[in-house]
DNA sequence: TTTTCCAACCAAATCGTTTTCAAATTTGAG
DNA sequence: CTCAAATTTGAAAACGATTTGGTTGGAAAA
C-alpha cells in the first residue's frame, strides 16, 4: 500500500497524510487521529527507501566490527539494541577488512559517502586516531566509545580505565604485594595506555619500581593469560599478584596458577576487569574473582542514547562521559604471603 | 556528486553512465572503461537510497538479535562480515523486544513490510516455527540457521547436533561410562531436541536406561554448568561423565568437579561442544577438553553466502546443508574408574 | 545507391515519499 | 455580516538513481 492509494482511501491528499503521520502541527487533531487509526487498520507504512531518499536520513547507526570477534561485542550490541528498540533506527554492522591502515580510512570514507548511516560509533580509539579526524572533517556525527587525545572535538563515552587499574593495583599494594604483574590489551589503543598509566602511577606513588618483565599485552584470550602467568610464575622471583586484563585472561591465569600447584587467593592474588557477561560471572569463579566492573551492555545502551542525541543536533562538545568503575573485592585477592 | 553532473562532465547521458557502471552490455567497452575510471577519479558513487528506492532492493540482510547476548553471536557475525565484505550488502541487526510470542511475529512482519532487508537469517528455530511460516507467507527470502520440522519449504544450514551428541555419548559409553549426565540448551529450540535425541539414542542403543535426573537444560552459562554438575556429583550414585552443552557450561563443570576435590579426566569425564572461539580454546583448558567442534564463524560465512544466493534467485528448496561435527578427544575423557 | 540491421547512446518516465508554496476553509473581531 | 487572520488542506516539484522505449549513425546486405 502506497501513500497515494492510502490517501485516496481516506479522501485526503498525500500531503496531509504525510504530515499527519510525521506529527507536523498544521494538521487538525481530528484528521491526525483518523489517519493514524486508518494507517494501522489498513496497514500502511511509509516506504523506508523513499523516505530516506527524500529526507537524506539513513535511519541507521553504523558500528564497524573488527575481525577479531571480540567477545564483548555482542554485549555492547545487545545494549544498543535495547535502546534503539523503541526508536526507528537500526544498527548497521560494517565488517572491517583489514586493520591495515589505509584500508581502514577508505572504509570509513566510503561508509560516510554511501549515506547508509546517520552516525557512527568508533571503537577502541587510539590516542591520535585518524578515524576521528576523518569523520570530523567529513562532518559525519560520531561517538567514540573510549577516548582519544586527538585535537579534534568529539563526543565520547569511556570508562575510567586508569582509575580502575590504579585502584586495583593500589589495593594489591595495600595487601602487601610488591611484585605485581599486569596484562594489558593490544598496545596502541587509548584504553591500554590508560591502564598502563594507572598501573604505573599506583606503583610509583608507593615507591615500587616497575619491572617491565611483569607487563604483557595482546588480545584478551585465555591463552595469553595462561602463557604469561605460567612463564612468570615459573621464574625466580615470581609476582605475587596479577592484574589480569579481562575475564578471559583471568581464566587463563587461574589455570596457570593451578597448574603449578598454587592457589589463587593464596600464593597469587588476581584482579581482572569484568565487562559483566551473562554467561561468565566473576562471582562464580573458584575462588571468586576480585574485579573492577563496568557493564558493557549499559555502555552500549548509553552510547545508542548519546548517538541519537548527536543525530538530533546536540553538540559533540557537550558529550563526554567518564564512567567510574567499581572495584569488587572477592576471594582472589588476599594479603601477600611471606 | 550526483549522476547528473557526473554524466555531464563525461559528456554522456545519465542513462549510459548508469549502464556502464552496472555492467549492462549495451555500452561499448571503451566508454565503460572511461566511465569506471572517471568515477574513481571524481569520486562518484551512486546514492544508495536512490538506488534502493528505484530497484526495490534493500542491500542488507537482517539478523534478529535476541536479548540474551549469546556469546557466539559475535563469531557468527564476524563470519558473515567476512563474506559480505566484498559484496555491496550490509548486515542489519534488529533488536528483539521480548521473546513474547506475539511481539516476535509482529517484529518479523514489520521488518518485512519495512523493506529494509532483502533477506533474513532466522536463528534458533523451533520444530514448528511460526516465524518460518510467516516469512514464507510474506514471500521474504530467508535462511534458517538450524532447522525446523515445519511443513513449509525453507533454506537451512545446520550442524549435526544429533550426530555430535550421539558420538560424544557413545564414546563415553565406549570408555565404560554408564551414568552420563547431559546439559542441554533452552528447551524448545530444534537443536536442543536434536541433542536430546542423540543422547537418548546413544544410551538406548547400548541398553543403558535413561535417568531424567541426569538431564539439565537452560542458557549456556558457566553457572548452569557449575550448579548442575555440583548438585549431581554430591548426590549418591553420581554420574561419571558429563556431556556439557557448551564451552561456558564446561567451565562451570570443571569448576564443580574441582570444588569437590575430584579431577576432570579421572573421576569425571567431560565432553562439550566447541563453537571455536578465538579467546577460549578447548585445547588450552586444563585438562584439555574433549569436544565436538564446529566453527561458528565458518557457519556465519557460509550463511551469508547462501543468503546471497537466495537473494539472487536460487530456490530455497535446493539449500539444505547439514554440517558434520568433528569429535576431538583430549584429556577430559578417560575410561571410567572402578 | 538504397535498404536493413545493429551497436551505441539518450530523453523521459518512474520509484514513493517529503516539502514548498499556494489555495481553501474556518474563525473571530469589528 | 464582512473581511482579515489563522488554520487546514492540496498540487506539484523535488530527492537521485534505473529502465523503457526510442533515436542515431554507420556497416553490411541487397
Amino acid at each position: 500500500m502506497k501513500l497515494r492509494e492510502f490517501a485516496k482511501q481516506l479522501g485526503l491528499s498525500p500531503t496531509t497524510v504525510s504530515r499527519a503521520l510525521s506529527g507536523y502541527p498544521e494538521v487538525s487533531e481530528v484528521t491526525r487521529a483518523r489517519v493514524a487509526e486508518e494507517a494501522v487498520r489498513l496497514g500502511y507504512r511509509p516506504n523506508v527507501n523513499a523516505v530516506r531518499l527524500k529526507t537524506g536520513r539513513a535511519g541507521a547507526i553504523g558500528v564497524v566490527m573488527g575481525r577479531a570477534g571480540e567477545f564483548h561485542f555482542a554485549e555492547f550490541m545487545a545494549g544498543m539494541a535495547e535502546r534503539l528498540l523503541t526508536e526507528d533506527t537500526d544498527i548497521l554492522v560494517i565488517p572491517m577488512a583489514d586493520p591495515d591502515h589505509n584500508d581502514e580510512m577508505q572504509l570509513y570514507r566510503r561508509l560516510v559517502e554511501s549515506q547508509r548511516v546517520d552516525a557512527i560509533i568508533v571503537h577502541s580509539p587510539r590516542p591520535n586516531d585518524e578515524r576521528i579526524a576523518l569523520l570530523h572533517k567529513l562532518g559525519m556525527p560520531f561517538l567514540v566509545h573510549g577516548r582519544s587525545d586527538i585535537d579534534v572535538p568529539h563526543a565520547w563515552l569511556d570508562i575510567d580505565n586508569e582509575g580502575a587499574v590504579r585502584r586495583a593495583t593500589s589495593h594489591l599494594i595495600d595487601l602487601g604485594h610488591t611484585r605485581i604483574a599486569m596484562i594489558n590489551g593490544r598496545p596502541g589503543a587509548t584504553y591500554a595506555l590508560h591502564r598502563d598509566k594507572g598501573y604505573r602511577e599506583a606503583l610509583q606513588s608507593r615507591g615500587i619500581e616497575l619491572d617491565p618483565q611483569l607487563i604483557a599485552s595482546g588480545n584478551f584470550t585465555d591463552e595469553l593469560g595462561f602463557r604469561f602467568a605460567r612463564s612468570l610464575l615459573e621464574q625466580a622471583n615470581p609476582p605475587t599478584a596479577i592484574v589480569a586484563g579481562s575475564m578471559m585472561t583471568a581464566l587463563g591465569v587461574y589455570r596457570a596458577v593451578r597448574s603449578l600447584g598454587l592457589q589463587v587467593g593464596r600464593e597469587v592474588s588476581v584482579i581482572a576487569h569484568d565487562d559483566v557477561f551473562p554467561y561468565l560471572t566473576a562471582d562464580n569463579m573458584a575462588p571468586s574473582l576480585s574485579a573492577t566492573r563496568s557493564s558493557m551492555r549499559a555502555a552500549g545502551t548509553r552510547c545508542a542514547d548519546l548517538v541519537l542525541q548527536l543525530v538530533s543536533g546536540r553538540s559533540p562538545l557537550e558529550i563526554h562521559e567518564l564512567w567510574p568503575v567499581e572495584l569488587i573485592l572477592r576471594e582472589s585477592t588476599a594479603p601477600v604471603q611471606r
